[in-house]
This record gives C-alpha cells, structure tokens and sequence, in this order.
RNA sequence: GGGCCGCUAGCUCAAUUGGCAGAGCAAGAGACUCUUAAUCUCUAGGUUCCAGGUUCGAGUCCUGGGCGGCUCACCA
C-alpha cells in the first residue's frame, strides 16, 4: 500500500470515501467553519475532523486539495457567555476580534478561545490552514463578494424572505459596517461608493459614516456571507451541523444565494450529528459542560481522538464514554494497530501506583509480562501519562489508587478484627525487600492459608490498610512496588 | 409541521458493492489452592419495529406505516 499522504498509514472510512466519490474532480477546498464566541469544543471537533477525513480520500485520489478551518473571529459578540465578566455587555455588537480578551492572556476575546483549538490541531498533527475571517476581509478576500453583495441587496433579501417567511427590515443591507463605536449591528447603509469599496451609513446616533469594505470595516451578514465565502474561497465541500440544514435554515438560504447571486455551484455538504458526553449530558457552553480537544489529547493520542470524536459515523449521534467505557476503547484501539499493547486497566494500575517514576513503572510490567511492550521508553511515558491522567480525571472510584497515609491507614486498621490484624503483622514480618510481586503474592496467600483465614477476607484486609478499599489491584505487585518500608508501616497494626 | 438519525440477543452495538445474522458485556454450566471490571473452557440466547414490493437470495434496495431521539430563523 502507497500512501499519498504524509502521515502513512491513514485509514479512510467508508463514509468519507462515498462523500469524497460524490464531489467530481478538483481542484478541492474543504472548509470547516466554527464560531470563536466561546469554548472551542470536542463537538466542534467533529466537524473539523470530518473535513479532514473528507480531504484526505480526495487526496488519496490523488487530487489537490486546500484544507481551511476558517475561524468566525469578525462575527459580533451575541451574548455574555458563563464565566465572561458581566461588564462585557457593552461589547456586545462589536466583533470578536475586536474585544479584549476577558483573561488578558491573548490579543482578543477571539483569539483566547481560537489559539487553544488551533494548538490541539497542531497537536493532532492536522494538515489545515487556519485563516481567521478578520484577517480575510481586511486583506481584501472578500472585497468582491462584498460588492456584489450590496449590489444585489434586492435579490438577496427577496430570497431571505421567501426561504424564512420572514420580513426583513425596510433598510435591510447585506453588509454590517462597523461604527465608530465598534459597533456592527443596527446601522442604516444610506449610499453604495463601489469606486472606492465603501458604504456611507447612519450609525446608532444618527450620524454619518462611511466604512471601507476592502480594509475590514465591517462584514457581511451570516448568511450571506456563507454563500460568499464558498464564492470567494472556492469552497467544494463544507460539513454542517445539523441545526444549520434545517429548511429555512443557513445553508437554505446560502444554497440560492451562491447560486441565483453569486454564480456559484453549491459545495458538497455532509450534514453531522451530535456527540454528547456520557456521564455529563450534551455538550454545552451555558451549562458548563465543556469537554475541550486538549482534555482529550490528555489521555489518549491523536488517532484515538480522531476515532472516538468521529465515531463510526458522523450522521448518527452517539454519548463518548471517558468513563467506565474508555479503557475498553483503548483496547479496541490499540488491537486495531495491530501492535502488542499493555491493557489500559493495567497501566492504570502501574502509573498510579509509581507516579512519575517510569523506571519502577518498567519494572513491574516487565514482571507483569510486558517487557516487550515497555522497551519503548517514549511510548511508555506517553502510555503512563494518559493512563495517569485519566486515573485522576475520569476513573470510576473503583480504579483510583491512592496509597493511605499513614494515620488513615491505622483508622482503617482499627475497623478489621483480630483475625485479620494478626494475619497482617505476620505478613509483615515475613515481608523482605529482594521479593518480587510473585513472591509477596504468594506469601500473601499461603499465610491466609496457613492461618485458616479466607483469602477473599485477608486480601480485604490488605487492601483496607493500604488503600482504605475493599478491593484493589494485584496485591503482589503492588506491594512490591511500595518500598520495604511503606508496605511495613501499614501492615503493622 | 419540516429535516436528520435510530429501531438487530437482556444491554451496548457490528454485519464490504444484496450472499449462511456476529462481537463485547450480562446470564447459565464447568475449571483454576490466588483478590481485580479477574482469567480460561463451554452453553444458551433472534419473526433484524410492522406491512407490502424488487430479487435465485433483503438486516441491507423501493413504497407505505409505527415508535423513539435530536434539531428548526446566528449554540456543531
């Protein structure tokens, strides 16, 4: 197999290669275009990636293709998202590019939310251009569009009309100019200058202004400017979410524009559904539940989180399971590399019972039988660090591990019987520093033999004073991976 | 009302271009002198929502219907 692509190995699903069949010969541009009025998240995400799988069986196919993520940083701020300061309401109208960011940590409100998104992209390794829509309309992208636009201001809003149902007002324009003020919305567009690409407008006061539409002042209504973009940036493919696709919706609208206006062949679209966040509810910025890309790329690597955002197929919704559910879609995953893997449940084990110490991590999976596996030093301390990771951040309480203190670990003690006490400071006098977790394994066992205690009571017992659990990991090796000491203070009771 | 999606084993879901309906978990039986979401072996489990149609052959394609989910005028 001869992959055309740079990553090697890429596997095109099905969905993408019957959506890829679908759009003729390229030249392609494959756009994905998000809002930056909050939270980037792993939602929009699956928009992004389902381009990406789209523009990767075109190019497989040999075609040229021009991946954009195009970012809507010019578009007005709507509404105080949670966590934004409430003093924000005075930018609402002015463009996202335009306002500080409410952390003071990037150069606006846009960019504070567009930079982490862009990083996770880089991350994944995606090969898109990321163009922010400010920076199109002041380099003079949509200059054009934008004259065309406002010269068919009639027939654009004969169709807003008859595809909404919906009267638009009598000074409707196309195009929004930006006040002085910074506002974008409500202002009356009074004169078209086309010779020197700017509108004359009444601004909120009633004064006049002009705005230079070659240099940014302003932009075009969202759904014009859908269709306008297609036109101006060559658009073959976009994805939607399905709340755009309804009728009397965005792409609607957009459809008969670019083609009764703009003079455009409508783009292939693929219309994707939801993912929700098990556990959690849906996605959702006003409910604060967000599940960023980072977070992901946090406990798994890029092609997981490619696999797990997609899913077996866009169009269909489904919740992403990051708890109960996730070591078994790491399984899955790695199984399909075809390459020897650790079980996740096994790492988690392993990296939270060493921390950040990857040699002693080693160390107990080659005695586990995974000295093939932890060769790989890099992979391995990418492999602990997600498990780890996810340990902390979505484990059930069943599988966090966390070794007690010392006076936890004698309250806990104090709950056992006698039995049990006496069993556990035998074995801690039996307990030497050279025994392997096979050795402290069975010298766990056979004491509770010997003692006629069960072992499913002595375990308890073990398990009670070390980790304040009923249950736990191999108790074996996680003892020998405790020092000498460690393991003795909580078994002296 | 419009649109999209779904309906397959108790549950979660698979099933290339139409070609003997499968897997994981759960359940039942057995094994293992040893805790784990244990492991191994075996078993059982089905009118693929319904009714028609096309076909040698339909979970798959066509028509009609039912039920459920989501979405609908700037929230992916």
């Amino acid at each position: 197999m001869s992959e055309t692509g740079r990553s090697t190995g890429i596997h095109i699903p099905g969905w993408a290669e019957r959506v890829a069949d679908s759009l003729g010969v390229g030249p392609h541009v494959v756009v994905s275009g998000i809002s930056v009025s909050g939270n980037i998240h792993a939602g929009n995400l699956r928009e992004v990636l389902v381009a990406e799988a789209v523009a990767n069986a075109l190019r497989q196919r040999g075609e040229e293709v021009r991946f954009i993520f195009h970012a809507d940083t010019i578009d007005p701020l709507r509404k105080i998202a949670p966590g934004i300061p409430q003093s924000y309401e005075e930018f609402i109208g002015h463009s996202l590019s335009h306002i500080p960011d409410p952390e003071g940590c990037h150069v606006s409100y846009a960019e504070h939310f567009l930079v982490p998104f862009e990083e996770a992209l880089l991350e994944m390794g995606m090969d898109v251009e990321v163009l922010r829509s400010h920076d199109l309309y002041e380099r003079g992208v949509y200059t054009e569009v934008t004259r065309g636009a406002i010269e068919h201001t009639e027939r654009l809003r004969e169709i807003l009309q008859e595809v909404t149902h919906r009267k638009m007002p009598e000074h409707w324009s196309p195009y929004l100019p930006r006040a002085s003020s910074g506002k974008l919305s409500g202002m009356r567009v009074l004169e078209h200058l086309p010779e020197q690409t700017s509108v004359v407008f009444a601004d909120e006061d009633g004064f006049e202004e002009a705005a230079d539409y070659s240099k940014g002042e302003g932009k075009l209504g969202w759904r014009v400017e859908l269709a306008a973009r297609w036109k101006a940036l060559g658009v073959t493919f976009e994805p939607f979410g399905k709340d755009h696709t309804s009728r009397g919706g965005s792409t609607d609208t957009a459809d008969r524009m670019s083609s009764e206006v703009f003079n455009y062949p409508v783009p292939g679209r693929y219309e994707y559904e939801w993912i929700g966040l098990k556990g959690r509810g849906d996605m959702s910025s006003s409910r604060g539940i967000v599940l960023l890309p980072k977070d992901l790329l946090e406990i798994m690597p890029p092609d997981a989180v490619r696999r797990i955002i997609l899913g077996r197929d866009p169009a269909r919704r489904f919740d992403i399971d990051l708890e109960g559910g996730f070591p078994r879609f790491m399984e899955e995953y790695r199984a399909e590399a075809g390459e020897p893997y650790i079980p996740f449940t096994h790492l988690v084990t392993v990296a939270q019972t060493f921390g950040e110490d990857q040699d002693a991590a080693a160390q107990m999976l080659c005695r586990g039988g995974y000295g093939e596996v932890a060769r790989d030093t890099d992979k391995l301390a990418r492999d602990l660090h997600y498990a780890r990771n996810w340990a902390a951040e979505w484990a059930p309480e069943s599988m966090r591990l966390g070794l007690l203190d010392q006076a936890s670990s004698e309250e806990a003690a104090a709950g056992l019987d006698e039995e049990q006490r006496a069993y556990l400071r035998e074995v801690s006098g039996k307990l030497r520093a050279e025994m392997d977790g096979e050795a402290v394994q069975e010298l766990l066992y056979s004491t509770a033999i010997e003692r006629g205690l069960k072992p499913k009571k002595a375990f308890a017992a073990v398990y009670r004073v070390l980790l304040g659990k009923s249950s736990g990991p191999k108790a074996g090796p996680f003892i020998a991976g405790l020092t000498l000491d460690q393991a003795r203070e909580r078994l002296s009771v």
